[in-house]
DNA sequence: GTCTTTATATGACGAGTATCATATCACGGT
DNA sequence: ACCGTGATATGATACTCGTCATATAAAGAC
């Protein structure tokens, strides 16, 4: 019956939805093209339809694809640390040069936000969704930590992560944009009781 | 040799440049094109090049004026104020419902900040520059009030009042929304001691 | 009233886009 | 070797957009 390896079709929409993401977060939701994507990928335009309903369902399916990506990076970053060392590990490279000059494989939050109240709902609600759980697992480092209120705390922290890249990333010289996410460094980690060790 | 009023074409302009910000922010670089705007103003899409050379310069001229608006709306919001009390109420309608859900009308940065890194090199100076005057403008007050290192501070200000209501307007429920603009809001006023009065 | 100039409108062109109908290709079973 | 089907390619359609050439309308000068 099967003419091609079973999981030939699902790897395909794999790559493709890797492409996608990227070339989402590089160039904006009205920035991609369908065309663009499958070229990445490494196909034509014409097969997509076989993978994905519409455009915008491809754009909601890479949402998930990033968040599910932000997720990943946590466990890797803070693999067997304590949550106060796993926590400032993370707002590290958060705030790194690294992750401001690659917003194509960087937090979705950073890269997308600003779109996301001009997208269609299942996007939006995606994207909620995502955004949800990021502010749950800081929220959950910061409960061990012994925080009171680490909701509150958590909501603030991706505020302060979220727009700081996003400035940094407006800066024409460079040496601004680094003092931009030190200060963030700093500011974040004193408030949060992180830089005594 | 003035046929038509001498100030004529400059109030079109104004009018075309009021529109072509609001429609801006809210649907983004691409969402925006030259016939909306100029239907908005009230005009016809084939006058548009004998007010602007190209789309990019009305987007870089429109930039300007919404930071323009930002400096008025400052001046307007700490107008006789002293400096605790100016800062702690603009941080009180930055970090408002009204200024959450009206982006067409509101700070560019939370707008539009993700969509910089991908526009032309004019437009991205012009957002840069307005968004260092907007730091700047925070770091002045918070230097009065006595701050050391007020720069770094107004820095980590404008990144949590950029994030929060960015993430903000990403909530799906209504409560959840009111709840990271609450929280930001205290985290601010809290470790830049505008709570105590 | 007519003329001249400034401001705006009409209409067209070329490029790019999402979508879909149809054709071709690759592969495992026989 | 070859056949049938699942996966991808080709090509076309309808639409939108930025841009510009040209036409019309408005208003003071004579």
């Amino acid at each position: 019956m099967a003419r091609y390896p079973s999981d030939r079709k699902q790897q395909t929409r794999e790559t493709v939805l890797r492409h996608a993401a990227n070339q989402l977060r590089a160039h904006g939701p009205e920035g991609v093209s369908v065309a663009a994507v499958m070229k990445d990928a490494g196909l034509t335009h014409g097969g997509f339809y076989a993978h994905f309903s519409s455009k915008d369902a491809m754009v909601a399916a890479a949402i998930e694809y990033m968040f599910g990506n932000v997720r990943d990076r946590w466990a890797h970053e803070t693999l067997d640390l304590d949550p106060a060392t796993g926590l400032a590990r993370y707002v590290d490279w958060y705030l790194s040069a690294a992750h401001r000059d690659a917003p194509a494989t960087g937090c979705p939050v950073a890269a997308l936000a600003a779109d996301m109240p001009r997208m269609s709902a299942k996007c939006r609600a995606a994207f909620a969704a995502g955004a949800q759980k990021m502010t749950a697992m800081f929220a959950q480092a910061l409960e061990r930590l012994g925080h009171r209120d680490p909701a509150a705390a958590a909501s603030s922290l991706a505020a302060e992560l979220v727009g700081a890249v996003s400035i940094a990333r407006l800066a024409t010289e460079p040496q601004r944009a680094d003092a931009i996410l030190a200060a963030s460094r700093r500011s974040i980690k004193q408030r949060l009781g992180l830089d005594a060790g």
